[in-house]
DNA sequence: CATACTTTGTTCGTCGTCTGAACAAAGATG
DNA sequence: CATCTTTGTTCAGACGACGAACAAAGTATG
C-alpha cells in the first residue's frame, strides 16, 4: 500500500523546486539591481552563462523582466539590459490607525501610485471601518491602477499586536469594540488578492528597511509615537514578532512605577508618559501655570503642541523635552538590550526632528554603555506618516519576491500554451 | 583573459558543494535522532532510499555514525540502525569568570567528560589566567579523553560582550587590566585546534537551548546572575547578538534613576542593584539593624546569603525578595520588548529556586500585558555553575553540525586511499 | 581600416545528482 | 505454507547546471 501517494512534496530536492527557487534569487537580483545584464547576473551569482540565459528566458515571459536596450560595453560587444517592471503589479497597503484609514497604492518598487487618508472613529466602529477601508481601497485602484496590473496582494497594518498563527485576532485592551476580531477577510474577498496583516510599529520597521532611514542596516528598532507607544524591531535583517507576536511592546516598559495608570493595567509604562494623551494632558498643567502661551488661544491637541514647538514656543518645547527624557530611558534599555545599529522614531512627533533628537539623544548618551552607541544613529522617520501604508504593502511586496508564485501570474508555460 | 580563473568558488550550484549540504543535513538528523535507519531518514527528508544510502555510504567511513544491529520491524525485513557516534570526538569548553575557570571536556552530546574548576584572579591577572586555562584543559584532555578522539574545539566564554567582528577583543571596562585584548589564540596554538570565543551570558543560553530547559524553544532569554549581570537571547532559535555584539546587557537596564554609580558611569543600572557585590552590601545593612541571623557569624558572602536563604534565615530571605522585585522589572521590560516564550535563570543564585522565582513570578505579572505570558514560563537553569562551559564547547558542536567539514576528520576519499 | 582581442548571449554535449523501478533479503501475516 | 511488507542495494534514466564552442557585436592597435 501506499506505492507512491501524492507526490506533491517529493520534489523538494530535485527538479521542478530547486529551478524554481534558482529562479527566484534571479529575480531578486534583477529587482535588487534595477537594470542589470545576463553576464553581470551570472558574474554575481556565481552562475553560468548558458544557466542564467535559460533563467531569464522564463522571466522574460512573466513580463516581470523586459530587455530594454544595450548597456555600455566593457570591451566587447555590449549587453542587452533587463529590468524589472516595477509597474508590473501594484499592491494595496492599509493602515489602520486608532482615529483613521490610510491606504496607499504602490507599485513594486514601493512608489506611492495612490494616497488615500480619512478621519473615522475606527475604535468604537469596527463595520463603518471595514467598509471604509474598502471604500478607499476602490478609490485608490481607480486612480493609480490601470487594467493591465495586476494586484498582488492587500495588506494591512493594524495598532494591535499581532499574533502569527491567528493573524485576525485583535487585542481586546486596544480595541474593545471589535471583541478581538478583525474580520478583515472581506477586503481579500472583495479584491481577489491575498491579505496580509501585521501590527503597525513592525510594518513601519519594515517600510523603513526598505525605503527609509533603514536601508542596508539590519539591525535597528523603529518607534513609532503616536496616541500609543509602539516599536518594530529589525533583528538579523527580518521583522522580530516574538514567540506569539507581542514583540515590541516599548510602550508598556516601565519608566516610572508610581505614575498614571495605564490601559494595559500597570502603572508608568512609557505610554502613559508620552502617549499624544499624555502631553496634552502635561500642556494643559503647564498653560494653567503659565497662560503666556500659544498654545493658551484654542484647546490644545497633539498637532497643535507639535506645531507650537516649532515655532518656539516655550511651553510645547517644554513638553517635548520632557517627552524625550522619557523616551530616553526607554530608547536606553533597548540598546542595551538589543544593541540595534539605529533607533529610527516615526509617528506625527517625529516631523519635530532635531527639537526631539537633541534632549532625547543627550539622555540616551548619558544612559548607555560608552562603547555601544554614538548618538548619530538615533534618527527619525524617512517615510513620516505613510510609513504604515507603505510597509504594509511592503509585507505584500516582500512575500511575493521571496516566493515568486505569489506574484500570481500566469504560468509561463500556460501562456505559451 | 581570466578564462577560467580559480574555479573554487564556482561549484556553489552544482555537484560537490550541493551533495555535501545534503549530507551534512542528513548526519544533523541522524545526531537529532540518535538512532535512526535509513528508509526512516529518506522518509523524513523526503529524499530516495537510494540517495540516502549513498549518503550514508560516505558517513560511516567519517566514523561519526555507525551500523548498531537491527532494529523493529514495521511490517517487513528489520531496519539497520545508524548510531550517531557521541565519543567519536571530544570538545573542550572553557570559561572564564571574574574569580574563576572551569573547563569542560564534552562529547558530541553535550556530555562532560571531565570537569575542571580553579578560583583565580582573572580580573588583574591576564598572563596567569591564560596560562592556567592551558593547565586546567590540558587536566581535562588527560582525564576524559583517549588518543582515537580527535579534539573538534575549544569554546571559550567570557565575562564581557564579544564582537563577531573583532573576537579577542574585550570589555576594558569589565576587565581593564587586559588592555582591550584576550590573547586566547594561546589555546588554539598549543591544542591545535580551532577556538571560538562569546559572552558567558551568550553561552549560558544556547547551553539551555540544546540541553537544558530551552529545548525546542526557538525564543527565549537566559539570564546570568553572578558578580555582574548579562543576558543571552535566543531568537528565532539564534543567539541574537546585536549590531556589535553588545545585544543582552540586561545588567544595565535603568531600574532607578537615582541609584548607585555602576562602572558603565550610569545609575540604577540592575547590575548596581543585584550584583552580587549589592546583595553582599545590602545584608551587610540589615545586619546592622537586627543581628540575630545566622549571618552575622562570618563576614557575608554572596554564597553565605544563598546558604542561609536556603535555610529560611529572614534577613538573607528579605535580600533575596529584594533582588526578585528589581529582577522583575527588567523582566517585565525584557517581556514587554523581546515577547520570549520563556525566561530562564542562571548563575549561582539561581539554585534558590522557588525562593527566588515565587517574588519575581510576583513581580513580573503585576508589570506585564495579560496575554503576554504565564508565570510559569520563568523558570531556573537547568544546567547550573556548567551552563557557561557547556555552552561553550556546544559552540563549537553548533559549527561542525552546521558544516561537518569542522569535524577536521580525515577526509572519506582519504581514508579509502 | 584591417586585424586581433573582448565580451555577450546562445547552442549543445557532458557530467554528476537524485530518482524510480527492479530485485534480493528478511520479516510479518493468515 | 504462500503472500505481502519493508529494507537496502543496484542500475538505468531524467534533469539541471556546466563548460566549450560559436556567432555577433563591440574595443584596441598597428
Amino acid at each position: 500500500m501506499m506505492k507512491s501517494g501524492f507526490l506533491g512534496k517529493r520534489a523538494r530536492h530535485s527538479g521542478a523546486a530547486r529551478r524554481r527557487r534558482l529562479s527566484d534569487s534571479v529575480l531578486r537580483r534583477i529587482w535588487r539591481e534595477g537594470e542589470i545584464s545576463r553576464a553581470e547576473i551570472a558574474r554575481r551569482a556565481e552562475l553560468s552563462r548558458s544557466t542564467v540565459s535559460e533563467i531569464v528566458d522564463g522571466l522574460l515571459l512573466t513580463r516581470l523582466v523586459a530587455e530594454v536596450g544595450t548597456g555600455p560595453s566593457r570591451g566587447g560587444r555590449r549587453p542587452i539590459v533587463l529590468r524589472f517592471q516595477d509597474g508590473a503589479c501594484v499592491i494595496l497597503g492599509v493602515e489602520m490607525g486608532a482615529t483613521h484609514i490610510a491606504v496607499a497604492l504602490t507599485d513594486l518598487r514601493g512608489r506611492v501610485l495612490a494616497w488615500e487618508h480619512r478621519h473615522h472613529a475606527v475604535r468604537t466602529d469596527p463595520r463603518g471601518t471595514r467598509a471604509l477601508m474598502i471604500e478607499l481601497c476602490q478609490d485608490a485602484l481607480a486612480a493609480g491602477a490601470d487594467e493591465s496590473q495586476r494586484l498582488v496582494g492587500i495588506g494591512v497594518a493594524v495598532p494591535s499586536p499581532v499574533d502569527p498563527t491567528d493573524p485576525d485576532h485583535l487585542s481586546e485592551l486596544v480595541l474593545p469594540a471589535w471583541s478581538g476580531r478583525g474580520g478583515l477577510q472581506v477586503l481579500s474577498q472583495r479584491f481577489g488578492a491575498p491579505l496580509m496583516v501585521d501590527n503597525d510599529a513592525n510594518l513601519g520597521a519594515l517600510a523603513e528597511q526598505w525605503w527609509g532611514a533603514g536601508r542596508g542596516i539590519d539591525d535597528f528598532a523603529y518607534i513609532k509615537l503616536a496616541t500609543g507607544i509602539g516599536s518594530g524591531h529589525i533583528i538579523a535583517g527580518n521583522i522580530y514578532r516574538g514567540a506569539r507576536g507581542t514583540a515590541g511592546e516599548i510602550g508598556h516598559v516601565a519608566i516610572d512605577p508610581h505614575g498614571a495608570l495605564c490601559i494595559c493595567g500597570l502603572r508608568g509604562c512609557l505610554a502613559t508618559l508620552i502617549g499624544a494623551p499624555a502631553l496634552v494632558a502635561r500642556a494643559r498643567e503647564l498653560l494653567a501655570r503659565d497662560p503666556d502661551s500659544m498654545l493658551a488661544d484654542t484647546e490644545p491637541t497633539i498637532t497643535a503642541i507639535e506645531d507650537a514647538a516649532l515655532a518656539g514656543d516655550p511651553i510645547a518645547l517644554q513638553v517635548v523635552v520632557e517627552a524625550a527624557e522619557n523616551l530616553g530611558i526607554a530608547v536606553a534599555d533597548v540598546l542595551n538590550l538589543l544593541n540595534p545599529a539605529r533607533v529610527i522614531l516615526g509617528g506625527g512627533i517625529a516631523r519635530l526632528g532635531e527639537i526631539l533628537l537633541e534632549p532625547l539623544r543627550e539622555t540616551v548618551s548619558r544612559r548607555t554603555l560608552l562603547s555601544a552607541f554614538s548618538a548619530s544613529a538615533i534618527q527619525v522617520s524617512e517615510l513620516g506618516p505613510r510609513a504604515g501604508a507603505i510597509g504594509a504593502a511592503t509585507l505584500v511586496l516582500q512575500s511575493a519576491l521571496a516566493d515568486s508564485r505569489h506574484f500570481n501570474l500566469a504560468t509561463p508555460t500556460a501562456e505559451i500554451a
